[in-house]
DNA sequence: GCAATAAAACCGTCCAGACGGTATGTTTAT
DNA sequence: ATAAACATACCGTCTGGACGGTTTTATTGC
């Protein structure tokens, strides 16, 4: 027996409270592991709600990229034009954001769900679209082998940071972005 | 029906097998999409008979992955014992064998166990302590800043490599390669 | 050597629960 | 009034794995 609907309705917002719960689930246990109807429960909606929004699974998992790629794309625009020098510009944008000075428990959350969202061959399909596009637009400023061997490490730490795997304090983080930003500028 | 009882037995190979048609399956099939009633089917094998091997799904999963580290290691020991050179010997041994000159049905199951690994919370567990191990034995080496960014780059070129994004002619790779080794020494 | 006995290595079936999705009713906003 | 925004109930399938047999191998006693 729920109450949600004696509450003004709000679809906008059961809808974004369904992708975050879905987001948070999906770290937990996995895209695999989701199941709809624990996303529905967790999100203080029924199955039928959920189903009404997103009409299948699949849906669901593409709204859940999709906002991720719209954020992140959001956030790397930002810095790109922050940064006066063309060269490498791209590169240190994204090594930027995946460092993330802002919001921390956020970043974490959505750089701990990529990886399950990567596991579905059809999401992985549309991030695959996403990377080609950013490497054809700043084909003419990021293309050195410097610059893709930045972006590659980044991919790396970004990997060990989701993993917990190689534990760094500050200063050796900061070292590193560091000779990133280095790397992205010869 | 089967004749499994009438051959003689071998456990080992029994065991053996299955892993190779779990992996096989995994490539074909992603770690999610693996069955139990698939791999048992496919290894000649009965669903009791895999469950007598591996106790549940779990223990399969786990038994694939350390397989897989156990042929790594000797790999890297392999390629160590061929560098005079002490520092960054590590490293250059992991960049060697995960470009992967030789075993191409080695390297697709790499590929497939890949993104399950960074998926189950379980697997990447026992992934990190093998981590771990590595560079607390090659702290001595391998340590240094520029060390540990080749190997990251690495895992950012193993990641873009199973994912298809960046895709890179031979030459590319080449020049990649030696500028890691270079990295390695520096 | 050789039974006898235990233990390991299988086989084939069946089931309980989980899960995605449908079908239909009920409330709320316009 | 009508459509969107939910809720409730239910179904079919799929899959892990439990279970009780059967056959082969190993060990022990004599």
């Amino acid at each position: 027996m729920s109450t949600a609907h004696k509450r003004k309705k709000d679809p906008q917002a059961v809808r974004q409270q369904l992708l975050e719960v879905a987001a948070d689930l999906c770290v937990e246990k996995g895209a695999a592991g989701l199941t709809l109807d624990a996303v529905a429960a967790a999100a203080g909606v029924s199955k039928g709600g959920l189903l009404h929004h997103f009409p299948s699974k699949a849906d669901l998992l593409f709204g859940l990229l999709d906002d991720l790629i719209a954020r992140m794309d959001a956030a790397i625009a930002a810095a790109m034009r922050a940064d006066p020098e063309p060269h490498g510009r791209f590169t240190r944008a994204y090594v930027g954001v995946t460092f993330g000075t802002g919001a921390m428990a956020e970043e974490a959350r959505w750089k701990a769900m990529t990886i399950p969202l990567l596991a579905e061959p059809d999401l992985r399909a549309r991030w695959r679209d996403w990377i080609a596009l950013q490497a054809e637009r700043h084909a003419g400023t990021d293309a050195s082998l410097d610059c893709t061997l930045a972006r590659f490490a980044l991919d790396g730490l970004w990997l060990a940071s989701v993993l917990e795997s190689h534990p760094m304090d500050a200063a050796q983080a900061e070292r590193m972005k560091e000779r990133l930003f280095d790397l992205s500028r010869g």
